[in-house]
DNA sequence: CCTCTTTTCTACACCACGTAGTAATACTAC
DNA sequence: GTAGTATTACTACGTGGTGTAGAAAAGAGG
């Protein structure tokens, strides 16, 4: 599974920013260009929910579109899913915390200690 | 950075999988069962050359190419480049932590570990 | 030079994405 | 329930990336 396009990627953005579900114009209106048609949106959004990134209430008018995934989720999703492609998982993961700077080694063991304290 | 095609992927991961820079009749070789044209091959080679990802000696006959990044080094780029995109780093490297499963926690335990003590 | 190998150039089909018009459907007010 | 409006579905086109490879050009060896 690849990455969004561009609008795609907007809309995402735009529905992780509400805590509430949106209408397509809600969404149109809240982009951050906001020269595009509403069918634009819609065509946007239904592929969006296709590609099981977007979940829709079709029980009200108008619809009303959330994101499945939190972003944090989203982008931990995405992440797994390169390293799913690697054979040396653990080579990538030395990589990838070697390049994480400081503050992001930092984050990482305070990340593991409360998770080995939740184990408790 | 989008991701790579199908084939793009195939030759990189013969290219990974070869310690020596290789020719492209060598890369269709190796291909797995498929059967493309050498030109095929040079073509994608070519491009994946001027994405960066290829670097190739003009100065033998036939050429020779191989992975600029190390798999790691690339997969490790390709999670950073994910991560880029998220605006609570946190919360996303939690996320994923918290999804490695055990063996992943462990194995970034020793990677901090030794970060640590090659810091001394 | 002539031939063979290798590389470049060109081309096409297919698919994803941005874009949005038009047609269909559902709601609202009368 | 009919007219009008809001919303959604359907359809379509341009663009660009990828897989595909033939044709043409460039180099190597006799």
């Amino acid at each position: 599974m690849h990455n969004l396009g561009e609008l795609e990627r907007a809309i995402m953005d735009t529905l992780w920013s509400s805590d509430q579900a949106l209408s397509a114009n809600e969404v149109r209106d809240r982009l951050p260009s906001r020269d595009n048609a509403t069918t634009t949106v819609l065509t946007v959004l239904s592929r969006l929910e296709k590609k099981g990134f977007v979940a829709r209430d079709r029980g009200v008018r108008p619809h009303r579109y959330r994101a499945k995934l939190s972003r944090p989720e989203h982008t931990a999703a995405l992440m797994h899913q390169v390293l799913s492609h690697e054979h040396d998982r653990d080579a990538a993961l030395a990589r990838f915390v070697g390049t994480v700077g400081d503050d992001g080694a930092r984050a990482l063991r305070r990340i593991l200690n409360d998770l080995r304290k939740a184990k408790d």
